[in-house]
DNA sequence: CAGTTCGTTGAATGACCTTTCAGTCAAAAT
DNA sequence: ATTTTGACTGAAAGGTCATTCAACGAACTG
């Protein structure tokens, strides 16, 4: 008999094939069956586990979003007291594996397109973008603490975030090797180093630790 | 008998009601049948001056691109010859009418997304972000020059870039109104502030005290 | 071992969409 | 006035896809 964690567990089968499908075929070409073929199960077993097509991606959107929010927990607890450290540890999880392979640029980016027409994609993208607002702006207030400069503050952090999400879309067009994402990196930690010349980035500009 | 110039002008109505189909419904929820009715004639037609479909979103990215790099080029030349006056210049465009409306940023998101999936897409994507990345790279060293500032040159022009796009998915989920998009220019301005601390906006939109 | 439960399967269904094409009609040509 | 041309129409064909459901079988129970 199946446990409640079994069914969790298959349900994050699908999810993660509806993501791999995504990246593959795009929004637009994502069908129930792609889905299931690539989790290595019948079509049946999609619409059984979800109610619909339109519920499985809600789901599937739901979790990108909720791991990326528990991911940026993590690397905020992770890196210490000093809001400079914090501010680049969240660059490293914003282009690293866990939170911004291939697969996930292209499907976030596919949620981003698809906002417009389906309010229920709208509210959760909203809610990251917003939570992940928040956390900019007080990063670079209390850097700027550290540092002891002054700029105009919100409109610095929003344009971190803004960056971030350009140089996902630029990651979606041109593929999202790891070097392509470490030279992304290079342009935020350029930016930061604009903004806060006096916050050079604490590690070697290039390790990032493979998550545990 | 229709001309050559009805023949343009028919498929460039049918063009303009393809973005706007988009940017209601998204790609994936475009229907031929959708186009034809914004466009006020049969659905028939659609197939009667494009080939198929396909053809019909290539072409309609090919009048988004075309369109954008001619009014980049009209506003450089507009400008004059300084450099800084020139990426205040293409700011304004980025978040103009012209180029930015709500429907035009959906239909570039849309097909941002799409490109994993359609090589066509993503070539024609691809070559005006590499135009454009040319154009700031260019602006942003001769502007240096101007303000006598010395960064990394190359990121922060492609952080600019992407700071654009970032800017218009975020117009994307929050609705592109004339005051978002004003915002969304205070943002750039005040990264441009950031890295050229000399160069003020020569219109007002921002203090402008050249200091020291 | 028979009975029950439940995850799983894939054929069948029907909704929906693109594309085709035979036909219509008004303007141009004769 | 009559013919010809070609843009335009929309019914119908053909195909794709999400969803349903009857049947299957594996795991558990008594």
């Amino acid at each position: 008999m199946a446990t409640e964690a079994q069914t969790a567990q298959r349900r994050r089968r699908l999810i993660e094939a509806t993501i791999a499908v995504i990246a593959k075929q795009g929004l637009a070409g994502t069908r129930i069956a792609d889905v299931a073929r690539e989790a290595g199960v019948s079509y049946g077993v999609v619409n059984f586990y979800f109610k619909s097509k339109d519920q499985l991606l809600a789901d599937t959107l739901e979790h990108l979003a909720a791991d990326y929010e528990a991911a940026a927990a993590d690397a905020l607890a992770a890196a210490g007291p000093s809001a400079v450290d914090q501010l680049y540890a969240v660059i490293d999880l914003d282009f690293s594996d866990r939170v911004a392979g291939r697969r996930q640029i292209a499907a976030w980016t596919a949620f981003w397109s698809e906002s417009r027409a389906n309010a229920a994609f709208r509210k959760r993208c909203v809610a990251v973008q917003d939570r992940f607002l928040q956390m900019s702006r007080r990063l670079v207030r209390e850097a700027m603490v550290e540092t002891g400069r002054r700029e105009d503050l919100d409109l610095l952090a929003a344009a971190l975030n803004n960056l971030v999400t350009g140089l996902w879309v630029e990651l979606q067009l041109r593929g999202a090797s790891r070097d392509a994402r470490e030279e992304a990196k290079r342009v935020c930690t350029a930016y930061i180093a604009a903004i806060f010349p006096d916050a050079a980035r604490p590690r070697p500009a290039q390790r990032s630790e493979p998550a545990a």
